[in-house]
DNA sequence: AAAGTAAGTAAACGTTTGTTTACTTTTAAA
DNA sequence: TTTAAAAGTAAACAAACGTTTACTTACTTT
């Protein structure tokens, strides 16, 4: 029996990801797909049952597990929570300034009903996506460096600014100026270390 | 000559607003819009030029300018840093709350490249959306009260987690217990502010 | 009351959509 | 070397797409 093509999945995919990232998820068509990766159209469904399916697979499988690593990439949930803080968001930005498409299909997965779903099933039935990050927040709020906030009110405070600030990145790439530097990330994630930490020492009634 | 029913327009746009939410950017058509409005997809041509028109003055008119309205409500930029920070907060909690159509195409204009491009434009042309908001980071950056950092970076360390927090709200909806309420947002918000401030007299050398 | 004109409708335009049918190619195992 | 069977292709399917044509309705103005 004849074998996959392993290069044409990954043609699939990615060029999937780039249709996405150039002209948005409303414009990805299977039609436009198949002729940008040089296949037919059937090729496609021998790979994926349908639209739908592809879709939630190049969301769930390619782009969030590779997301997922490269954050986690020298991460240790046991690490001191300036240490492991600094190394999450220099992770992110290093990531996803080099990875628009995926940057831009995670973006769609906040606003799209299937992706969002997919996302949320995906949690519940094969556990969390970045569970060190869980077992590392839990530890510094055992420790009581950080208040006992539900785990999803930790990643508002702790991790959307550095996501607004990468989609910030590219919408300044063209112009003359950077502003959003690897050291205006520092800057800021030191903000944000400062606001969530219960600095004892300093309490004053 | 006859005139232009208003609450035709405004079944329109609300409709579109509600299909966007319920089933995404990506499932609104034209058709299906006129028949959920009980009208002639003609009549959509009389009040837009064609589908693209139509959701990017969604978005600028009806979505982000009933929604920078809404923010901005009893806000004052002369107000204390964390008095004013608290108002936009409570502002936009309470308004993205019970407009979750309006939020849904917020998010897509993260995502897609012609909300996006709209916005930009739109921002550049006809002057920067929130402007009262720029003043006010203005006036408390001159007094040092908080850093010298670039607006976009502001926003991203003001403002990013409350729109997060929004997003789980909704998330949350359909579970008996809720954990995104008031409460939760001021506390919050006391996070961000505390750390954006520059707080002189704990400077420890 | 009549005229004039924009608003609005029903139906259809040519394209493109997601998907499938009928067929050919490729390749590992017999 | 033959063969079974999945991989892959070209072409086409009905349905839905964005948009327009030809026509009717409704309302302001004269």
């Amino acid at each position: 029996m004849r074998p996959k093509s392993l290069e044409k999945e990954a043609a699939i995919r990615s060029i999937a990801l780039q249709i996405i990232s150039e002209e948005g998820l409303e414009n990805l068509s299977m039609q436009k797909l198949a002729k940008a990766a040089n296949i037919s159209p059937r090729t496609i469904y021998i790979k994926y049952e349908n639209k739908e399916d592809l879709l939630v697979k190049l969301f769930i499988e390619e782009v969030l597990g590779a997301y997922e690593k490269a954050v986690l990439e020298n991460f240790d949930p046991k690490m001191g929570f300036t240490e492991g803080m600094k190394k999450l968001w220099l992770n992110t930005f290093s990531y996803l300034k080099n990875n628009k498409p995926a940057f831009s299909l995670i973006q769609y997965g906040k606003s799209s009903p299937l992706l969002n779903k997919a996302f949320q099933e995906k949690n519940i039935r094969q556990g969390e996506f970045f569970a060190p990050i869980h077992t590392f927040l839990k530890i510094h709020v055992k420790t009581g460096l950080i208040p006992d906030l539900p785990h999803d009110v930790h990643r508002a405070l702790l991790f959307s600014p550095i996501q607004d600030l990468v989609a910030e990145y590219f919408d300044h790439l063209d112009r003359p100026v950077q502003i959003i530097t690897e050291e205006v990330i520092l800057t800021c994630c030191e903000i944000v270390i400062k606001g969530i930490t219960n600095q004892k020492n300093n309490e004053q009634h």
